[in-house]
Parts: structure tokens; sequence; C-alpha cells
DNA sequence: CGGACACCTGCACAGCTGTGCAGGCTTGCA
DNA sequence: TGCAAGCCTGCACAGCTGTGCAGGTGTCCG
């Protein structure tokens, strides 16, 4: 395996076997990339909180959201616009409500692994 | 249920059962603070790259971490101390070379069911 | 002993991010 | 139609974060 760029073949390695691995391991640099983004936004308690409500609980409204996380209601829209912007949840009118929802699976599998602990 | 803490048992609510459910699933701030600062970890390109390399590769020095991730050697060494701080790696010395390893098992759950797509 | 190598630190800079407040827009109800 | 509720936006501010460079410390080998 020769996995090594060559504008990095001139240096020095350590082990030369696990660096070709460890390329490997990290794969394309565009796909690290989009799940920095969806790492940062979990980054922040407020829209942490906001998306395990959204994921245990289902469709909620930007008022019961403000209420549950303690939240004032221009900070979850705020919150909601940047994750909405990101594709992890989606919005539904219903009347003068909107509803939002959870709609990221890769996210979704994130919680319930990671933060809720889920071992199935 | 009634899980609204007074501070906010004021304010209105479109489904006053499903806000008390929301509250129920976000659980202890502290614990979200904690798991929203191992993402903030996480929220960069650089550390992503150092974690999947640790965790797949195993034991890796410093220069064979910046030559797989195309990083300088102060960056990673800047990125493995934040890495450190927030207890998702750790270093052990042989001679003059340190090996970093993942340690953190719950972020580890998260590279694997992630960012890597396993299912098991 | 001296030089090369592996790793770390300090500092200064630019860029992004979260926060609060005031105010506007749309919808539904009396 | 008038008012209140739900949601959104703009703006200004403080704070954190990543980055690059220069240089320092400790370790090994000839």
């Amino acid at each position: 395996m020769h996995l090594v760029p060559a504008d990095r073949a001139d240096r020095r390695t350590i082990d030369g076997h696990r660096v070709c691995e460890a390329i490997a391991a990290i794969g394309d640099a565009e796909h690290v990339r989009a799940w920095a983004e969806r790492f940062a936004l979990l980054a922040d308690p407020g829209r942490l909180s906001l998306l395990l409500a959204l994921y245990e609980t289902g469709p909620l409204a930007v008022t019961d959201l403000a209420v549950a996380t303690g939240m004032r209601d221009p900070a979850v829209s705020q919150a909601l616009r940047l994750l909405r912007a990101g594709g992890l949840v989606s919005g539904e009118r219903d009347g003068r409500i909107i509803r939002y929802r959870l709609v990221d699976t890769a996210v979704a599998e994130v919680l319930a692994h990671g933060v809720l602990g889920r071992q199935d």
C-alpha cells in the first residue's frame, strides 16, 4: 500500500505501514468534513437538547421546545434555523404552529448509541 | 408528570404533556453539557481525522499522525493536547516517541456507529 | 560530546459563534 | 376588523477557536 500523497512523500515516518493504514481509516476528506459539520451542530447544549427532545418526543412546536429547554423563543428559532440548514430537522406547518422533527437518521443513530447509551 | 421548573411554569405551551416528555428526554443538564463538549472536540476535520486514525489503527506517534492527516506537527500536537484534556486520548512514552491511543469508549461507539456506519 | 530528531509551547492574528434585545410578519380567533 | 399568539429576522457585542510561525526542551545515536 502506498497511500501517502506525493506532497508528503518526502516526510519522515516512524512506521510507514501504519501511516498507510491510518490514511485508509480516515477515508475521504469530504466525508470527514461533512461529519465534522454535523458534530459542530451537536456541540451546543441548547441545540443538543432540542435534538434529544425531537428524537424522543417527535414533532414539537417552537414554543414548547423553548419551555422544555429553558431557552427563549428567538434562541430556539435561531438554533432551528441552523439545524434546518444542516438538514438535521424539518418543519411542518399546521395553522400558525410549526412542528419540527428530526430527519437525519445518521444523527439519530449517534444520539441513540452515544448520548442515550442504547445498546441495540 | 409535572416536570416544568417553577421559573417557566407560567409560560404558555401548545401541548403540555409533550413538553414534560421532552424534558424527561433531555435528562440531566450536566450530562447534555458533557456530550456537547465531546461533540465540540469532534467538530474539527483535523481532530476527527486523528481520532479515526487512532480508532482504527491503534497507537500512533505524532509524526505519523501528521503525515497521515496532512497536518503540520504543531497542529497535531495542539489538537492532541485538547483531546487529552477532554479525556478522549492518552499518550504513552516509548523513548523519544509518544504513541497516542483512543481511550474514550463512548466516542469510539459514536465513531463506529456514526462516521464509519457500522451496524453491529 | 554534538547533532539530529520527536515533540511541545507561546504569541499574535483572523474568523467564526453564541446571545440578547427590539421589532416585524403571518395566522387564527373573538 | 382588531388583537393576541406563534414564529422569525436584524443588529451589535463579547467570547471562543483554529492557524501559522518561531523557537524551546528532552531524547537518542554516532
